[in-house]
DNA sequence: CTTGACCTTCACGCAGCGTCAGCCTTTAAG
DNA sequence: CTTAAAGGCTGACGCTGCGTGAAGGTCAAG
């Protein structure tokens, strides 16, 4: 059975079109063209055609298509988890803007008009500006933009909750350090409970974390007199204590 | 507070390039250009950035949140609704998407490479490939291609259940045929019953149901020798019998 | 012989930027 | 004061997966 290049459209619903910009792309070529230059296709298209559009409804990629179909030695499977696993990323962030959407409609029609939500995100853009004015400059240049771009992005990104939680987290911190701090043993439990807390509280604008990473901020901390006033303001010295928990905590040495 | 488009963008978390994108498009222009060309923003550039960047991560395209920011009358509550639902069909088709996936994985792991799920995807190519051969031009010529063509469709994002209850009705379809024949009376209890079984697998493959739609099907059925082969095979007359039963169903009077 | 249905090859358009290229301006360092 | 780095500008192409013409050949039916 041969079929013009209507024929398989119809009986595969796709359009004319997407036939010959797969035919383009290389995807699926005709089985032969006849003296009149016609696209004419037989059963092995039909077939392939058949496996393309499983994949395309998968939302793989034609690109991985091809690959998929081209190489009988590709495992398909571990393709197909990596696939199953961005997808279910997508889903993931889709279930957050839902949940996102819903509360800043049920906002906009209590009348309180996005202003308690508008503030909420107006405070993580002012925390992102804040940080960006104070350590900005140095803290790009030691690290590079794009790392200070992704805590950024992911800061902005986190719901309303986890941004009071981070808040919160802290303020705690500073009496963590408070207490941690009157043992005066870096070592202590308290003090390693202080630095796990850090840690923790790093996570939510890190995008990624590294106990080199960590104790190389521990060290920025002391090393910078804006950051030794914050941690400092309660306790004298306090600073240098957090750095010297991180840094067991993180088992790497002071240089 | 002046920023230059590199500050706003560090600012912002944006890249120098969308800051642009969005002068060019006017969804955010620069307070001023400067002597040397270069593109001023102000705080308000700052407030109105914070929006954009909030509708945007809602996945609201850039065109709608120029609406919905530039006029102050729209109904921004009503926006965020269809939004909403587009939003959430996108994710069930997500997770219908992860269903196959997972069933593809299973199948594949358990050695039944693709096979079972391949014959099965196949069988559904099958049967349109089949209706397409056998009814194809007739019902393209009384129903138009866009009709056919979104059946097709519809047949092809069946999941496996669904296919499956789909065969079981349509067997079933013709018992009851059988059983409402027997009642030798269309507006029987029966023979109602099977004109509603009938609308069911109908929806498994019709976009859309009307029923002057079903009792124009209903006609062709006795019209079309093809049709009445299929339904007459276990009783003789069941055809213009369905038939009828259809259109006391529907309450479509015969032409 | 003429329609009309199909076929062909360009080629632009879409969203939202990324990424050069080529050139000018401002800023910090030597 | 010079120079180099950093930052600014305007094009303009590329990406994905086609939709949608335009301009023109081919084929079957009446």
């Amino acid at each position: 059975m041969e079929y013009t290049i209507k024929k398989l459209a119809q009986l595969s619903g796709v359009t004319v079109r997407t036939l010959r910009y797969y035919d383009q792309i290389g995807l699926l070529k005709p089985a032969r063209i006849n003296s009149s230059g016609y696209r004419i296709y037989g059963e092995a298209g039909v077939d392939r055609l058949q496996h393309i559009l499983f994949y395309r409804e998968l939302e793989v990629p034609l690109e991985s298509i091809q690959v998929i179909l081209d190489d009988p030695a590709f495992d398909k499977t571990a393709a197909l988890q990596s696939h199953y696993t961005k997808l279910q990323q997508k889903r993931d962030r889709l279930d957050t803007i839902l949940a996102t959407i819903e509360k800043t409609i049920a906002y906009q029609e209590r009348g309180i008009p996005m202003q308690d939500n508008e503030k909420f995100n107006g405070m993580k853009e002012k925390m992102i500006e804040e940080n960006e004015r104070t350590y900005g400059a140095d803290i790009r240049e030691k690290y590079g933009d794009e790392v200070i771009n992704a805590s950024n992005t992911k800061l902005r990104g986190l719901s309303q909750e986890k941004y009071e939680a981070m808040q919160a987290l802290e303020h705690n911190l500073l009496s963590l350090l408070q207490q941690a701090y009157a043992t005066g043993d870096p070592s202590s439990e308290d003090a390693q409970e202080l630095a796990a807390r850090h840690k923790e509280w790093l996570l939510y604008s890190w995008p990624s974390y590294s106990k080199k990473a960590h104790a190389g901020l521990a060290e920025m901390y002391v090393a910078d007199e804006r950051f030794t006033a914050y941690y400092d303001q309660h306790v004298k010295g306090g600073t240098a204590f957090l750095r010297d928990a991180i840094l067991i905590y993180t088992g790497v040495s002071s240089d």
